[in-house]
DNA sequence: TAAATAGTTGAATAACTGTTCAACTGTTTA
DNA sequence: TAAACAGTTGAACAGTTATTCAACTATTTA
């Protein structure tokens, strides 16, 4: 009779509680993906550069500006958020324009916001 | 005449662009404090928590079980969250029991899913 | 009242994240 | 075609975060 060794040695209370949530929630793939989208949301620089791509598509300078870091780290933070499908660019000759990808990014934002102004 | 040091010596290249932006964006307080808040969805193990308490009322022993880290991993993070003013905690006993403080994170949690099921 | 159990707390640590720097690419323009 | 400029990339570093461990508190129960 084997032991579940994943399972440490954490004491369930609520045998059932336990079972129902279990089958309820998203699998572990499903929540860390859930939780890496929030993380493009969860930093001052990305929020901020996600807040100003609402207002209107910017380049990496202004958005440099704006958020008072290297353009470099822009660019970093930019990356992050392509990968993540927030944000689309396009380039015009030197310049290069990022703007959102997705509407939902608004919503989220005006979520977060509606929150921390109730606290 | 004094140079902005705060202001690196990145490039406006959108001067009418930056300032208008600049206008409407919130405060570099409200931005952190917003971020702050994303914070509380941006780890698998709050992401989890958060979603079985969407689901039920949970004591520290279960949620570690569900979570599969210890107890104390599990008190910690539940300290933040509730800092965060997500979640609340009632005492019966031995035991303590978390639930969600705030209506919104399952509207939250499910705005992350749509845009990760999206991909 | 002592033992057992649920949960909390602070220190230590490992992993992760955001930033800058320096060197690079791509595009324009003199 | 060389210089200038916008942006990217990878390495290095500092700061943050999640976890465990060990010691603690609070409550129940034998």
């Amino acid at each position: 009779m084997e032991k579940n060794i994943e399972m440490c040695e954490n004491t369930i209370i609520h045998k059932e509680i336990v079972e129902t949530v279990k089958k309820q929630l998203p699998s572990d793939k499903k929540i860390e993906s859930l939780s890496n989208f929030y993380k493009m949301f969860s930093d001052p620089t990305k929020a901020k550069i996600l807040w100003a791509l609402d207002i209107t598509e910017m380049c990496v300078c202004d958005l440099a500006v704006i958020c008072k870091v290297s353009k470099s780290a822009i660019s970093h933070q930019l990356s992050a958020l392509k990968e993540a499908n927030l944000v689309k660019s396009r380039r015009d000759g030197k310049i290069v324009y990022y703007s959102l990808a997705d509407s939902c990014v608004k919503e989220i934002l005006e979520k977060g916001v509606i929150h921390t102004i109730n606290e």
